[in-house]
DNA sequence: CAAGGTGCCAGACATTTGTTTCATTGACGC
DNA sequence: GCGTCAATGAAACAAATGTCTGGCACCTTG
């Protein structure tokens, strides 16, 4: 039977992890067995159990709506008049296990949008990279990836909140970044870099996608924060001036206008009508903090499509009225 | 628009798996708190995730391929001159399991070949049932299913073996199914029936189909007999004049040539250069005492795609020589 | 070559999940 | 009304899964 294999096909982590994926969901094996049937231990099976889910190499659909979530959908989608909304169950307010599981949503719903030879822009943050992480790995050709947002320049942030690579992973997609930090040191120094010809390039690559997907930040959220790009005394002024939220790097206030502050002078990112070039734009976003950004956003009609939680469309439904 | 928010919405018995299931898979919730959530005992919660599973409510894909196994369906492709071909993972030699695990591979596989506007020609027996049992849903327009053979009769067999509806119900196609038993009881009540206009409406509607989805019988398997179509005696007489399986209700010999025996002349079903019509032809099938069949009907080269497991790939490679 | 680290297995343990049994409920048919 | 039957929850139990510890082998690095 299963004669000895050559050896050195692939790496070996994940064909284990597949293997043992495959054995479990698919061939219905006790963990038990698996671990015997490969030599290895059985809390390796389980570790590569949960590695398999992680990294989206074992995904599990849902494939029939929830009827409340549907109609709350189409209420979205009517009062924003967007072109499609997605509302999934939501049970904590913990905003980390919030984006995880919209991520969970909005894999399926991104998926769908996604065609061949089609360029996709991307935001930044938590959601999005968590929603990249476990998204269904699919075979495209002719896609590219750009990132709508300047760079990240410390690794921690990027391991945390850079997502383009990692969907161009999944897609087998070509990946484009800005070549200038999110944030620059002075107003001066964005323009010098801004004024690039590589830049200017990929800019207008990143004009031309046809699918942007972004994510929203809340004011108080500790993303922004977190990655260190902004002090806290720019955070409270910026505050004091009236930001609700970061929409694309930069400080929006309620009516979604981006504030009069300094910080945003120094902010590299596709915004404004540049942004509103790209014929679908969608937003994966959900949480009580960000509630009043969100409501923003889509009143201006920034977006397309939006995917969020059951509490957040419910809140966002209120504000309307 | 919200018209009957209140109750009525949906039949509830699946709204409840969905939920549960989303509660569950999405939000990583315990048993015991999604019992307690909505008010209902937990082993009933655990009823209806099993429920959700069977019926394809939720559905498990496993995105990364195995390595070994990609190489043998390139060698099937190669040699028996396919499109392309799928290689499972099989543990058991239990030929219902395994129709269970070939069904989980094969649904990717055809859900990846639909496409809108489609005509989709379907056969029979266990391993297409559970194929489309546990398909996923999806949404299409302006699909149609036809099933390739004539009906069955008997209520019993229709659920164990009859897979056109439930593949037209989860694609929300229309199904077509040719206005006659799959065994005539005689030669002449066949033609007559075969010679129906009706009977040549759907026929043709068959022979247009852009993509077959077929199974083999075995000859010693269950399937067969288990639908009580044929006796004993036919079945026996069969068997000694050189019958090496059953192919769209045919019987073939080891050349896949359709044995010289009365029981073939009563079969209604699309074969033979008619079925060669048909552009894509994909076989779902697997089991030691399938191989000799399945060689046959692939050296004829009546197939374009095959989705099998591990042994019956190897033992199919090995024949060939 | 040794210190420190990492990854793994083995096995003990806690938690979760699955199964069985039994009593209750409510719908249905007569 | 009144039995019958299927569906369900409760509780007890069995099995599987997940987590943790210690120890060993193997690496890296100085």
């Amino acid at each position: 039977m299963s004669n000895e294999q050559s050896e050195n096909r692939g790496d070996w982590p994940e064909q284990l992890a597949v293997r043992v994926a495959r054995c479990y969901y698919e061939l219905g094996m006790r963990q038990q067995e698996i671990a015997a049937l490969l030599g290895i231990g059985r809390a390796r099976v389980i570790r590569l159990l949960a590695e398999a889910r992680e990294n989206g190499i074992v995904t599990i659909h849902i494939n029939s709506p929830l009827l409340e979530n549907v109609e709350l959908a189409e209420q979205l989608t009517e009062r924003f008049n967007l072109l499609s909304a997605e509302v999934c169950l939501s049970h904590t307010a913990d905003e980390i296990q919030l984006a995880e599981q919209i991520a969970i949503s909005a894999n399926q719903y991104v998926v769908r949008l996604i065609k061949n030879g089609m360029t996709i822009g991307l935001g930044w943050g938590v959601t999005l990279k968590e929603l990249v992480r476990r998204m269904d790995r699919v075979n495209t050709t002719g896609v590219s990836v750009v990132s709508l947002l300047g760079s990240l320049t410390q690794r921690s942030s990027i391991d945390r909140f850079e997502a383009s690579t990692a969907l161009a992973s999944k897609l087998g997609a070509e990946c484009f970044y800005l070549p200038a930090p999110i944030v620059c040191d002075s107003q001066s120094s964005r323009e010098l870099l801004v004024d690039q010809h590589l830049f200017k390039q990929i800019y207008n690559r990143a004009l031309a996608a046809d699918l942007a997907v972004v994510s929203i930040g809340g004011l108080n959220s500790a993303t922004i924060r977190q990655a260190g790009l902004v002090d806290e005394d720019e955070y409270s002024s910026a505050n004091q001036a009236g930001a609700v939220g970061n929409f694309l790097g930069l400080y929006i206030d309620k009516n979604a206008d981006v504030i009069d502050h300094p910080i945003n002078q120094r902010i590299v990112s596709v915004s404004g009508d540049d942004f509103l070039r790209i014929p679908r734009r969608v937003m994966v976003s959900a949480g009580e903090s960000k509630v009043e950004a969100i409501f923003a956003v889509l009143q201006k009609g920034l977006l397309t499509d939006v995917v969020t939680d059951q509490a957040t469309a419910q809140a966002l439904l209120k504000l309307k009225k």
